[in-house]
RNA sequence: GCCCCUGUAGCUCAGUUGGAUAGAGCAACUGCCUUCUAAGCAGUGGGCCACAGGUUCGAAUCCUGUCAGGGGUACCA
């Protein structure tokens, strides 16, 4: 937006040698406030000129024509430093920067995004937090930028790994069941295949029988099937309450069960487009050498088919259900190959999809002890990582405030919420976290309820006065220069967090914003000073912006901590 | 073996996609609550940006190699 200001000023000077965009590109922040809000650096323009970079940033600084926004422009060591106009600035942040469709877009692109998809074997645990947390704030950043958002998930419900709960349960259970145990119904489901696999790695012999249980689903032997919708039913309840409790939802939830059988009419079409070919043995093969993938069998010789085979069809199935732009899988980078090799059979097949489809990997949560594995039970339950942090924010409430029962509760749900949200998004999604449980869940420094506790402090400034005295734009103190410089900077925040799909942009945005507003709170009095009315919007539109960050990263705020 | 990702303060992470003196939080130490919420603010110490070359006006950022860690390379899902 400034940067846009800027570049056409310089545009016009430099005699059109640069394009506006090389120029708005160009333009960055210097490291410290003092040497200016904007600079361009002149290097670039050295070599055309055939002059060095200072003489040429001397000249521009004399020769340039500012618009009443910069107050004025200094060259510095090839450097042309523009300072901004508080005054000017400030009046023109604080008026738009409380408006809801500030720093929006409006892209009207149809977009899905799948996430969550978790096997009906076991409970969620951390790393479905992950998932789920990026998968939520996409779609808000997504519906933010002025898209329509279908969000989505494949429950993976059948396969070997799911008869290893039910033939636990089949021969152990004894008539238990979540509602005379008292047990959450995918907490109790968990437990059986965590028991499946303590007896199959005793006895080598279970896992033949998950296996001959697989055969019978498949030919809907009546026990089996009774037993797996069963379970299944009890996984799938136990999740949609940790959704609830995380505050998530699904516009369409999928079943591999519904679809795995799926997908043939795609094999055979690629058959006769000659980009597959059948094996020897019958089993229908794709070559990607070409692309560094390999071969990949699609069809077994029995003529079954694999995994991928289903996710061809629900790619084609969800693009004809929602007619979509963008198709976003928000899937741990462990599958990068199979998207990969997804994708790379769209395009063989020349199908329009492939160009639509993406990938947003993200790299795996790690504790202390080293990687989560659920078979041996070293997992960091979702239900009771969110039970815990509300526990510790219920006794840090306790200990500063009367509250009632329910504010207690609701406060400290919503504090827990934002503590594991916000963990989860400000750290790069490419990258593997670590996630240290007795460390992590702190609700000092750069947490989710500083932000919380920030925003309550902006919403009791606010409560607290019934001023209606007129904002007058006077000289800005540091704390205040500070403040409207970078709520200014939101708009370009999402513009660089949607370009890379990344909450943490948004989330490292949030903190520092939240810093700032915390300096000046602590440096400005609001109510009864002089710049009274001024400090009063200053607030609100601080409190608007923090509000939009937390809204992004699926946090939910609250007026008094 | 081959492919991909990562390596920044004691720990967890930023670093505006190649720019000026590399930043936060935690932990340690020191101050600040008759003042709009101290879950806060201010200060001190802490760095061979894994290592070695290269590219250029300029590199934590790009290229090559080495080392270390993780993931993938299933007729599992």
């Amino acid at each position: 937006m400034m940067k846009e200001i800027i570049a056409d000023t310089l545009y016009v000077q430099l005699e059109e040698k640069l394009d506006k965009s090389q120029i708005e590109q160009l333009i960055e922040i210097p490291p410290d406030e003092q040497m200016g809000d904007f600079a361009f650096p002149c290097f670039s323009l050295a070599r055309i000129y055939k002059k060095n970079p200072a003489e040429i940033a001397g000249q521009l600084s004399e020769t340039l024509k500012l618009p009443d926004l910069f107050e004025k422009v200094i060259p510095v060591s090839g450097y042309l430093n523009f300072f901004l106009n508080k005054r000017i600035l400030a009046k023109q942040v604080l008026g738009v920067c409380q408006s809801d469709t500030y720093g929006s877009k409006n892209l009207k692109k149809n977009i899905v995004v799948e996430f969550a998809s978790p096997n009906t074997n076991k409970p969620l645990h951390l790393g479905h937090l992950r998932n789920i947390s990026i998968g939520e704030s996409i779609s808000r950043l997504f519906s933010f930028c002025g898209n329509k958002v279908n969000r989505t998930s494949i429950n993976n419900d059948r396969g070997v790994h799911i008869c290893k709960s039910m033939l636990a349960y089949d021969l152990l259970s004894e008539g238990k069941t979540p509602e005379n145990t008292g047990k959450k119904s995918d907490h109790f489901v968990g437990d059986y295949y965590v028991l499946f696999s303590k007896k199959a790695s005793e006895d080598e012999s279970w896992n033949e029988k998950a296996q001959e249980m697989l055969r019978k689903w498949e030919t809907a032997d009546e026990h089996t099937v009774r037993l797996w919708k069963t379970m299944n039913k009890w996984a799938l309840e136990g999740f949609a309450q940790t959704y609830r409790l995380f505050g998530i939802g699904f516009d369409k939830e999928y079943f591999e069960s519904d679809i795995y059988k799926s997908g043939k009419e795609i094999v055979n079409e690629g058959l006769e487009k000659k980009v597959f070919y059948k094996r020897d043995d019958g089993a229908v093969v794709v070559n990607l050498e070409h692309q560094k993938l390999g071969n990949k069998v699609l069809l077994r010789p029995d003529g079954t088919s694999v995994y991928i085979v289903q996710d061809l069809y629900l790619a084609v199935l969800k693009d004809r259900e929602f007619n979509y732009d963008k198709s976003i899988y928000v899937v741990g980078n462990e599958q990068e190959y199979h998207f990969a090799v997804l994708i790379a059979i769209f395009k063989l097949l020349g199908y329009p999809v492939a160009n639509k489809m993406k990938h947003l990997s993200y790299g795996m949560v790690e504790l202390p002890e080293g990687k989560m594995k659920s078979r041996e039970g070293t997992v960091v339950d979702a239900d009771d990582l969110i039970e815990e942090t509300k526990r510790l924010a219920s006794e840090e409430l306790k200990q500063r405030y009367e509250l009632s029962e329910n504010d207690l509760e609701e406060r400290s749900l919503k504090i827990a919420l934002s503590a594991i949200k916000y963990q989860l998004l400000k750290i790069d999604i490419s990258k593997n976290m670590l996630f240290d449980p007795k460390k992590a869940i702190s609700f000092e420094g750069d947490t989710g309820p500083y932000l919380l506790y920030s925003y309550a402090r902006a919403s009791s400034i606010l409560r607290k006065t019934e001023s209606k005295k007129d904002a007058v734009f006077s000289d800005l103190n540091i704390h205040e220069t500070r403040l409207v410089r970078k709520i200014s900077f939101f708009p370009d925040t999402i513009t660089s967090a949607f370009e890379r799909l990344s909450p943490s942009v948004i989330a490292n945005y949030a903190f520092d914003l939240a810093q700032i507003f915390n300096e000046f709170y602590h440096a400005c009095k609001v109510i009864g000073s002089d710049s009274e009315g001024f400090r009063i919007e200053l607030v609100k539109g601080f409190r608007s912006v923090l509000k939009k960050c937390l809204w992004l990263l699926g946090i939910e705020e609250i007026e008094e901590m």
